[in-house]
DNA sequence: TCAACCAGTTACCTTTTAGTAACCTGCTAT
DNA sequence: ATAGCAGGTTACTAAAAGGTAACTGGTTGA
């Protein structure tokens, strides 16, 4: 993230130390960028929240995404996977440590965007 | 943000204060989520940066791409675009007052990617 | 005159993402 | 028995995103 553009000897501008795909902001959208997922995410961040419990809380994702972007999280270590042996089973989904580093992240997006509102449209 | 679930007087979960689309989160990831976006905003952020210098620098992003990223933060405003009228013209794009308060959340996410790649995988 | 640079645009195509709705197994309270 | 819950899966479709490559019109230096 240290590109440059200077001119060589010929005077043809070329870049230095370009920014090499996927370079850290594109991986780290890639994780916690996708739709749902950093909602999914943040809605973690007080305690474990049960499958369906989830899905009601994030209006307007489907199962189907909500599962989807659960198994993304848990690939990346961001969130476990518990079974509770009540019965019915209910299945627990909750943040680890390296998902809590997220957290703060997505706290000042969320701060920011607030404001957004008032900068725009 | 506050959703939770409860049990309502018949005994059935119920969500109260969901998440009503877009919550902020989703909001703000639309805004600087999108490929190459974040990187773009970034590279901007020592100074105003031409577009042929921006398509070198931000390997990977074809001219369309950047066009189109460059067009979506002006709408934001969160860059302006100026045409220099040397010759031939250029165009630069700068960063705006607004557009600056991101780069700190975008910084903090690249500095989480980069631990990223000893966490997982 | 020719090639190269500027800042894009256009057409076309492929891939990815997201969404709906129905369905599944297992369990339980009525 | 049957309706409802749990936690999903499956099939299908629609829309959006992303990518390639060619092209534009003007400028400039060799």
């Amino acid at each position: 993230m240290r590109a440059k553009v200077i001119e060589n000897e010929n005077g043809r501008r070329v870049a230095v130390e370009v920014c090499t795909e996927p370079c850290a902001i594109e991986r780290g959208m890639r994780i916690i960028g996708g739709k749902w997922t950093g909602s999914i995410l943040y809605h973690l961040k007080d305690g474990p929240v049960r499958f369906n419990d989830l899905a009601r809380m994030v209006g307007g994702a489907s199962k189907k995404m909500i599962t989807e972007r659960l198994r993304h999280l848990e690939d990346h270590g961001m969130i476990k996977r518990e079974v509770v042996a009540t019965s019915p089973v209910s299945v627990e989904y909750e943040i680890t440590d390296f998902g809590s580093t997220a957290i703060c992240i997505l706290g000042e997006l969320r701060q920011w965007s607030e404001k957004v509102r008032f900068q725009t449209e």
